[in-house]
RNA sequence: UCCGGGUUAGCUCAGCGGUAGAGCGGGUGGCUGUUAACCACUAGGUCGGGGGUUCGAAUCCCUCACCCGGAGCCA
């Protein structure tokens, strides 16, 4: 009788069995009489063992000149084994070659530049760190889908091709719609999911956005995914307590499914044990004082850079929220503060360990004449943001929402150096090739 | 876009004015428990493209292309 398949993370449940292997070799020992295989087929990783007394010459032979990433189907029995890493290994009896790579495969075990890994990123993925980290990706976008599934949330996806609005303009990728003329792709779903929230209270959608940013830096990707929320009757406070609880969430998730795939890729694990609730909190105001102490040249009205941002996180061993920023520097639908309309309801949570920003909320704007007061001030046309000012002539009510950066989260839950090993096909300045 | 750094063997890099090197990977042989396995032998290069300086350029200068790091902007 045929074995049955199983796979490597189920093996620890066969030990003992004569059971199926489908998969790959990603690394060979071989010695003369004892073969090593590395092996992984998707759910993990683990070393099968030949010896030549189970084989004719013919096949060993075969098996000890194996190609790293030649595709098989092995038989054998699952082993308990103390010299084994994973305490169980598969002691081969049958070996067939689906398909034996022609030419040797170009990752090798040694290290390789980014430029190398970058240009091949479609079979780099196959690698352990790589592939730790895109678990990681799953286990986050799924937390996430479930948050909001569980708070009675409904997922509203909103539209990749959009007309000329949104939060700026310069910085949209343009295309063109048939005969209609110019349309640009999705920066944000924000105005859509404002829509949204006065249909369906509660809102979300997840997906990718596009920024035409000339952003060089490890924290930015010209296409990239973003989570975001919108709920009707939500004031700032509300606001903050649903980004934070989100947060705290993913993590959470993420330590209880994922803590072997934070290991294997070397992550502190006890840096996000210490995430919790409630995050800090600090005014812009008082950061802008705090900033002064530490000696940097800013005052009210400038904006954080990277160095600002990175000071103000690295106080605190949990996500800060930095909060209340002054209107002049933030985007034209923000509610102003009731007691000081300079600086308006809004909240960057940065991420500590020098991540940056991960979400940036705010509380919108509900009043129509305020609001066309605001688009003229910063010079947009208003003509464009009719349907959303419809939203604010019919029953309209405060609300309040956010966007969380999946990457940026992804990037600092796993301590990487560089956002772009946080998403399967990074697509950066000057590069989208594979 | 701006400021730096880089482009030499399949990969990672050294060489920085006098005939092109190492480690890994590949090939061949050896080894019964290896863990980026090890040992021996071996093949492999228009030194990113173009132009210039020089008796002589991978090396110095100019230029173009591409890549990397950072800034601004943002998630």
């Amino acid at each position: 009788m045929k074995p049955n398949w199983v796979y490597i993370k189920d093996f620890k449940d066969h030990v003992g069995e004569l059971i199926e292997f489908r998969g790959w070799v990603w690394n060979k020992r071989s010695s003369g009489k004892i073969a090593f295989l590395q092996l992984r087929d998707g759910t993990g990783f683990v070393q099968g063992v030949a010896e030549k007394k189970d084989f004719d010459d013919e096949t060993f032979e075969k098996i000890r000149k194996i190609k790293m990433e030649t595709s098989v189907i092995l038989r054998g029995i699952v082993r308990k084994d103390e010299r084994s890493p994973l305490n169980v290994e598969l002691s081969i009896n049958y070996i067939e070659i689906v398909h034996e790579p022609k030419e040797d495969y170009p990752i090798s075990k040694k290290e390789h530049g980014i430029d190398f890994l970058m240009e091949n990123r479609h079979i780099w993925i196959r690698s352990r760190r790589q592939f730790h980290i895109l678990k990681i990706r799953n286990e986050v976008i799924k937390a996430i889908r479930d948050f909001f599934n569980e708070n009675d949330f409904v997922l509203i996806d909103t539209p990749i091709f959009t007309g000329s609005i949104g939060e700026s303009a310069g910085n949209t990728f343009e295309l063109d719609y048939f005969d209609y003329g110019k349309v640009y792709l999705a920066q944000t779903g924000q105005l859509y999911l404002e829509a949204a929230c006065m249909a369906f209270g509660k809102v979300f959608n997840l997906g990718p956005t596009f920024r035409a940013e000339k952003s060089k830096t490890r924290r930015h990707l010209i296409e990239f995914w973003m989570n975001e929320a919108e709920v009707a009757f939500y004031r700032h406070e509300e606001n903050i307590k649903l980004q934070e609880s989100l947060v705290y969430y993913i993590v959470n998730r993420v330590l209880e499914n994922c803590e072997e795939d934070l290991r294997e890729i070397g992550r502190d694990v006890d840096k996000l044990q210490k995430v919790s609730l409630p995050f800090e909190r600090i005014a812009y105001t008082d950061a802008v004082k705090f900033l002064n102490k530490k000696g940097f040249d800013i005052e009210f009205g400038d904006d954080f850079g990277a160095d600002e941002e990175t000071a103000i996180a690295s106080q605190f061993e949990k996500p800060v929220f930095v909060e209340k920023y002054p209107r002049k520097i933030k985007a034209f639908y923000m509610q102003p503060c009731e007691e000081n309309p300079e600086v308006v309801m809004c909240d960057d949570l940065l991420a500590p360990e020098g991540y940056g920003e991960i979400i940036g909320g705010s509380e919108r704007i509900w009043d129509e004449d305020l609001l066309i007061e605001r688009l003229l001030e910063c010079n947009l046309p208003v003509e464009e943001y009719e349907w959303y000012l419809d939203l604010r002539k019919y029953g309209s009510v405060p609300h309040s929402g956010f966007g969380l950066g999946v990457e940026r989260t992804i990037a600092w839950i796993c301590g990487l150096e560089h956002i772009r090993e946080a998403i399967p096909f990074p697509r950066t300045l000057y590069r989208v090739y594979p």
